[in-house]
DNA sequence: GTCGGTGATGTTATGGTATAACCACAACAG
DNA sequence: CTGTTGTGGTTATACCATAACATCACCGAC
């Protein structure tokens, strides 16, 4: 068996996501302190929000939740954190949503390949290297040359494909 | 040998791009005439405007070219032509581009796989088995319910990728 | 020390994408 | 004729993202 490619797996119900956040930060500091990058005030506490949960985060509910700490933030001050974020890995981009969510190996450099719940908002990460390959293989067949590669599927999670009644534990507020 | 799986693969700089959009307004008459669907003015002419080129085209340059064409064009009025296409597969949007494609073969229903030149900005798109279903089976392995895929590849396409110098016939003007 | 460069953020304004809500009207079935 | 449905007009607003310039902290050169 070789390891799991999925390397944010849906969450259940109730899992200690405290310290899946702690995590993700302690994670970024590290990296940022290797490679001389600096994780200001400000892009930690927008990677700690982007971590409030397994759902992508929109800019703007950042920027909603930033006003409230911080004197004169606008569109700008999110969306420059978020620019460092997605530059150095920490966090995706979930085109199809125009949203944000974290990054649990930002290690490597990788695109990403996202599995979004329809229903509880849950999006779960692979870096499967079978989806990478036949993408670059299809791909180059037809004499392209690959650069980058989106991939976001759309469905149910497990927890929401089994039990469509459940509660939505992770759902916005609005 | 099976068929290709590209259904709108990259055009020579000096195809005969009039045919491209006579036969994809034709086929779409053809198609919704036999399945009682209605290509109303509006929606057969933002269907040949996008047909315009290879490129993905962005709403708002519809919506010029409709305003000067007809009185109170608005957003809606795209919006909506736009949605009606989608829905019945004559058109695909790109989310990471925010604009939208012409469909070759709208025939069956599929999401699409889009090669993005970063280059000329001219698309391609596949319908390949190989993806569909490795995408299908790696995200079922991780019990997710998979109801859409959304790929897009971005890179350069054979032509710019050979000759990064040559003219790009198809580039939008601004 | 202070000068100047660099990078981060503040600040104002604007551009770009998409939808809500309501209205008018035509086509059509009962 | 009348109600229903579908299409598009119209106005307004919400949502997403960047341009451009100002300010400030930091740090090394001198
Ligand atoms: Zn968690
Ligand atoms: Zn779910
Ligand atoms: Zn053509
Ligand atoms: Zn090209």
């Amino acid at each position: 068996m070789s390891r799991s490619s999925v390397i944010a797996p849906f969450q259940t119900e109730r899992h200690d996501h405290s310290s899946c956040r702690r995590d993700a930060l302690a994670r970024a500091e590290d990296i940022c302190l290797r490679k001389g990058l600096r994780l200001t005030e400000l892009r930690r506490r927008v990677l700690e929000l982007v971590w409030s949960g397994h759902e992508p985060v929109r800019a703007y509910d950042l920027l909603d939740q930033l006003r409230g700490e911080r004197r004169g933030a606008a569109p700008p001050t999110v969306y420059r954190a978020l620019d460092f974020l997605q530059e150095h890995g920490f966090v995706h981009k979930i085109e199809s949503l125009n949203a944000y969510v974290g990054c649990a190996e930002p290690a490597d450099r990788h695109g990403g390949q996202f599995l979004i719940c329809r229903r509880c908002k849950a999006v779960a990460e692979l870096d499967d290297p079978a989806i990478h390959d036949t993408v670059q293989r299809r791909a180059e067949a037809s004499g392209f040359l690959v650069q980058g590669q989106v991939i976001e599927v759309t469905g149910l999670c497990p927890r929401c494909a089994a039990d469509p009644a459940a509660p939505q534990p992770h759902a916005h507020e609005h």
